[in-house]
DNA sequence: CGTGTAAGGAATTCTGACACG
DNA sequence: CGTGTAAGGAATTCTGACACG
């Protein structure tokens, strides 16, 4: 049912060695967080958990602030590309739930 | 040139997360370490830091331990079958050379 | 706005050792 | 042999704030 997601996206990294990873500061990191632009997990203690999917999208943001582009705009980026992400989903399913009506029930949602 | 390791096999999980992910105790992962079972890398400050490769293998050890299996002779397991893929490697790697020597050089090595 | 930094505290990790069995 | 635990210290991470611009 709930997407299982592969090793990719799991939240196991800390801070520091997201630093090492990328090159950025922990201040960075934190901040961009701060304006939502990533979203870690968080252990027990506290400590933040971030994916190698986290580790690829810092290295994009900090592209982009380097491009001058501000964090407000790169937030409104990542939710327009979401938004569309979003909806081809929905297209996805509704075609498959016209084949479903059609054919029957069919493996793989 | 060199083989450059997928997200699955970079090491950037500290102990704690190995873990909760395993279920373990920090000092079973470190006594594993110790009979030479597991081999995490080290942070600047000494941390040690694994991969999910790393996890994998400690859930396969934690179950052979459950079984009665020594340390000793999983190492030993673990130490042929490493044998078998080096073999197997150099196997390919002739047969590629001789295919290469026949009909020329070949991408993908 | 984006980032550096010093501050103080809490969570994390490390090693070597004693214990049990 | 494999694992728990208390011990002391060092490295890691956290938050809120001041600074600059």
């Amino acid at each position: 049912m709930a997407k299982d997601m592969s090793y990719k996206d799991k939240k196991v990294i800390t801070i520091g060695i997201v630093r090492d990873l990328t090159g950025l500061s922990e201040r960075q990191i934190r901040y961009y967080e701060e304006r939502k632009l990533i979203f870690p997990e968080r252990s027990a203690g506290g400590s933040r958990k971030f994916s190698f999917t986290d580790v690829e999208l810092l290295m994009d943001i900090a592209n982009k602030i380097e491009d001058g582009i501000q964090t407000h705009e790169i937030r409104k980026e990542m939710l327009r590309e979401q938004k569309k992400q979003n909806q081809d989903e929905i297209r996805r399913k509704m075609i498959q739930g016209q084949l479903n009506a059609q054919f029957g029930i069919r493996r793989n949602s």
